[in-house]
DNA sequence: CCTCATTGTGACCGACTGGTCATATTATAT
DNA sequence: ATATAATATGACCAGTCGGTCACAATGAGG
């Protein structure tokens, strides 16, 4: 945790300072991130740095902890929650929250996916249900109320889905940003109301069909290739 | 390129070398990379790694194109080409492919996923068909090949496929190779005949269950939805 | 043996790293 | 104005970085 000295400071010079954190740890990994580099842009002496944080790392720990906080932000931003939701929307209700955090904080988004990549799958047995485990639990807890709901078949295993999920949901919007600007020429700026977007909801449609498609039905599919 | 000089020693110093090179590119990227690291470990002084090579990124390149060459390798070496073999066994081929360089090179493999990471999407427009085009274009020749036969629906659309398609297969074997792990409590030894693992076997027919599928019929699912 | 080319070596260089600390500056309270 | 506490600063440290280079070792042809 950063020290008392830090969180008393004027809410701009945080600020600075986070964003150019931020910044650093989007392009590089904890271990080749530089204190020289985010004091200099911040431009702060390196001593006060040390007076704010223990080490690079607590900064680090920090950013991670503020890209925490924003997502949850989005999430409860984002319309109904997911008690009376048909299955469709509940998953589509998930690729859109990853979506606007991308929109939102591109490069906070980044720092989440490179964390994710240099700290990879932590899975593991929950000690309640006594089920293999992955990831945040969000897609975990999608699953379980699509089977709940008839909606996701019953041979579906739920944790190699729940990691594809996650792993796709993470790359899916850097990939439709980038669309995005390639289509419409422009580069996109901060702008949450643009995940409503009619290509990118085109094409979130696109991969929610094939997804809720493959998933809800017996996989007669394979069969057939099989007698062809 | 690495220079004369590295390619006239002798096997077994080469392949130190690489071997020591192909574990640090896995653990660090380019920029944090250390060739004191490499030289120490490799036993080798550090005026000769620059009579091998002109830099790191030499020697990054080369490791990267020797990933490239086993990865041929191997899917030369998997049953039959894809030209008369239906798109199921098509797309497990393909899944299978990258599967077994996991298993046999695990560490070049996350040399690869870090490359990847590290040097994102760079998709762009086709001169030829004018179409999107972005990732190596194993799975763009896939789904062409699919939709000729129609087994994948015409609506699919098929960059974001083949781009979903490359990240799914890239995280799907270190998630394969875990679990694995996981459920016969050992270390898996490099062995491309583990892909033939039954546990392996079940996971991968069903994910593939879900994708073809899902790709492969009219997005019903969704009307159904709305409709209920 | 000598010659010449190739290969191997590690001390050395300037630049940069994370981290410290004595000192200077500022703010607060009396 | 004075005293005290909180904050800001950058010179400085030991260590590591990528890269160089004068020199030593090795091998081949004669």
């Amino acid at each position: 945790m950063p020290k008392e000295t830090f969180f008393n400071l004027s809410e701009d010079k945080r600020a600075r300072i986070e964003t150019v954190a931020i910044e650093e740890f989007a392009e590089n990994s904890l271990n080749s991130a530089s204190v020289n580099t985010i004091v200099s842009k911040a431009g702060i002496a390196k001593g006060s740095f040390y007076q704010y944080f223990e080490n690079l790392e607590d900064l680090y720990q920090h950013i991670l902890k503020i890209a925490q906080k924003r997502k949850l932000g989005l999430i409860s931003s984002l319309p109904s929650p997911s008690g009376n939701m048909d299955t469709f929307r509940y998953l589509q209700r998930l690729l859109l929250v990853d979506l606007a955090f991308e929109l939102n904080y591109p490069r906070l988004s980044q720092v989440e996916r490179r964390h994710k990549f240099e700290n990879p799958i932590t899975s593991s047995i929950d000690p309640e249900t006594g089920q293999r485990f992955s990831g945040d639990g969000r897609f975990h807890a999608f699953l379980s109320q699509g089977i709940l709901h008839d909606d996701i078949a019953t041979w579906v295993d739920t944790d190699l889905a729940a990691y594809a999920l996650e792993v796709l949901s993470s790359w899916l919007s850097p990939y439709l940003l980038e669309r995005l600007e390639q289509d419409s020429g422009k580069t996109i700026e901060a702008n949450q109301e643009l995940s409503s977007d009619p290509l990118v909801q085109d094409l979130l449609q696109n991969l929610l069909d094939i997804l809720m498609a493959g998933m809800s039905r017996d996989p007669q599919i394979r069969k057939d290739f099989y007698s062809k």
